[in-house]
DNA sequence: AATGAATGAGCGTTCATTCAT
DNA sequence: TATGAATGAACGCTCATTCAT
């Protein structure tokens, strides 16, 4: 899958070196957002975090929504990847793969790219369209496989429940990002957090104890 | 209580018509970060929307830090404000007080204003410590609010368990702002994650079923 | 002599104390000039160094050219001042008292005052005519007395000839401020160049050995 | 050697239209240096008066410290060749060798470049140290050629004799740039202070009759 | 005599973007 | 592919000045 079939503005480089420049730029990118803020972001920064020159980026990426749009997908592309393998390695009944799903999730927000980088994405995506997109696909995808989980565990539960639940689980996770995240005054808690929340989550699975929702189309 | 008292740079103004013109900037202040996102939050943008003009705007707040300061002091002190409001209207057991507050929260995220704020204030507090100083202050007032209730609720947890409850469910809570807050997917299903999240922790809270953690200092 | 008297906008206080204030402002401006350099010279600077609000800064001295007027004025007069007294003090032949008048003003360069304000008028003077007046005010001053003395030492010296070896001892002092001045790299060899410009200074006068120029009208 | 070489934040053009531009830049910004002085001198002056934008400026000077420090170099690179050429011309006995220097230096005190833009470098360097720094390059290479004439014109000198002779000479000189330098007021007795001055510098140099100081390490 | 409030211009600087080479 | 050159707008900030109180 090309990440960036659908801007015909981005060059992804066509011999080696320039698919090389193109990937090193957005990595340097990403790491811009993150050290900086998006209120900082600007191309001649991340041209001289990638050590290329400012006409150099912007053959690759030629304006500013372009490398955003191009970092985003890079971005999301890493989580997507991450999850598809973890998938395929977790095994074992439903419960023990909600599990690991869960706990991975729940560590990854101490990674220092992940405490920064969604509070970016949320509040990027509250000012650009195209950001919600892309932010609202990768929880779709995140969302998808735990409500799978969530169905295979409890089958009575409702397709509105199973999507409740889904929500309710997942968004509850995000909120530590600010709170247990990597530098945080309380990401020393991750571990107790972890056993509190997957035990409560299980048991409201499992209770089925919920109120009535309409189904999602 | 002034809240800026102290930044010795603002003028809060001294006569009546100062007074009127300091308080209008902060307002528009607000408005422009809510409606723009920090990325593009500028003082002339400021101006602009207070209608003065930027000699003016700085003539109160003389630096871009002063006026972002003295807005996170102004926006902060309005929940504040809230808060302390709510708990002297609330009566009752505790377990129906804690349901009023964590009703109010969670109905707030469904306000534009702290839809879009508070993602806002997150990635903001990442990349500037006097930003993150004053929101965990915030927090840790409605913190502190909670956690009172739940070790009434249930006396014989200890102090450590109390902190891990309190931080795992107001976190949890402020992880749906970016999903069911005002303009969001998921919006609609705020009744429903009303209804789970409160039952979920009041059960969690009455059980005492946790880790042991050792107790905060 | 009321050294303002020229300039209607400015006010030197009426009560005793306006005037004290005036003053005051006046002390500190030049303050402000020596620290900072004409390029830094700002209104607002002076007015926090006076500490007094812009606004009363303006009450004295409306514009910024009125203040520098007033300001250049005072200076002057301090130096205007100061040859008076040196001059009502020294005694004895026109030699020593000349060698009186040059020894102080060669000492006098090493004055933190004289090392900055010098060098400052002479670059204002080339682009303010005001200013190029009031220094050539100064300096003729100086001169006179000079020129008074080297025609007693030397009576036979044609009017011309006075004039230019005054042109010439004055202006070669002046030229050590640069040099030899307060914190300057050869500071240190003020008394050495002292010995030799006197010595030299007096050789040069009693010689008579000089062109023959004009006579100045 | 290259001007420039110690800042690499200046671009001094890569192509021949750049190269062309960046020298252009440096003569107009001396142009408005002499004509404004340097509390008027702005980068949109400089631009204005050099007939490119502001932003092409800061492409090729990306501050205004850069800028003054290479129109500085520019400035007193001009000086050095001065004297290198002068010295390659002048021939004979070491006499004749310091006539023609300082009668060169004396004349060039009415050149109106050398009359504005050394007062101007005068009261920079008592505000920014490296101007002074660069000022002083300058006055010591211009002092190493006086002083090696000195020192032949009169062997018997000590090394510490001929450095004080040296600075008296060449501050006094100096000293001559506010009153006879162009449009001053004594402009036209720059011939007669020509020649009275360097008779009595040479007879000084000739006896010998100076005060002992310390050798110069 | 003094302060507070406001304006409008100019400053140094950074930026996204375009284009020629 | 990549660099160099250039533009024009916007930014945060300081300033001289005016005026009401």
């Amino acid at each position: 899958m090309n990440s960036t079939a659908g801007n015909p503005n981005i060059r992804t480089g066509k011999h080696r070196k320039g698919r090389r420049t193109a990937a090193h730029i957005l990595e340097q990118s990403t790491q811009v957002l993150m050290r900086d803020g998006y209120s900082q972001f600007s191309l001649r920064r991340v041209a001289q975090a990638a050590g290329v020159t400012l006409g150099n980026l912007q053959y690759y990426f030629p304006t500013k929504p372009d490398l955003v749009e191009a970092m985003l997908v890079h971005v999301i592309e890493g989580y997507v990847e991450t999850f598809d393998r973890l998938m395929a390695e977790v095994e074992g009944r439903p419960e023990e793969q909600l599990t690991a799903v869960l706990t991975y999730v729940i560590r990854d927000l101490t990674n220092p790219r992940t405490t920064v980088l969604f509070p970016e994405l949320w509040s990027m995506a509250n000012h650009e369209p195209a950001v919600q997109q892309y932010v609202e696909d990768l929880y779709e995808t995140y969302r998808r496989i735990v409500a799978g989980l969530i169905a295979r565990i409890n089958p009575r539960l409702s397709p509105g429940q199973v999507r409740l639940l889904t929500i309710f689980i997942t968004a509850s996770i995000e909120g530590h990002t600010p709170f247990t995240g990597h530098g945080k005054r309380w990401e020393h808690l991750t571990p107790a957090i972890e056993e509190v929340a997957i035990e409560a989550y299980l048991e409201l699975i499992q209770s089925g104890d919920l109120p009535e929702v309409p189904d999602p189309e």
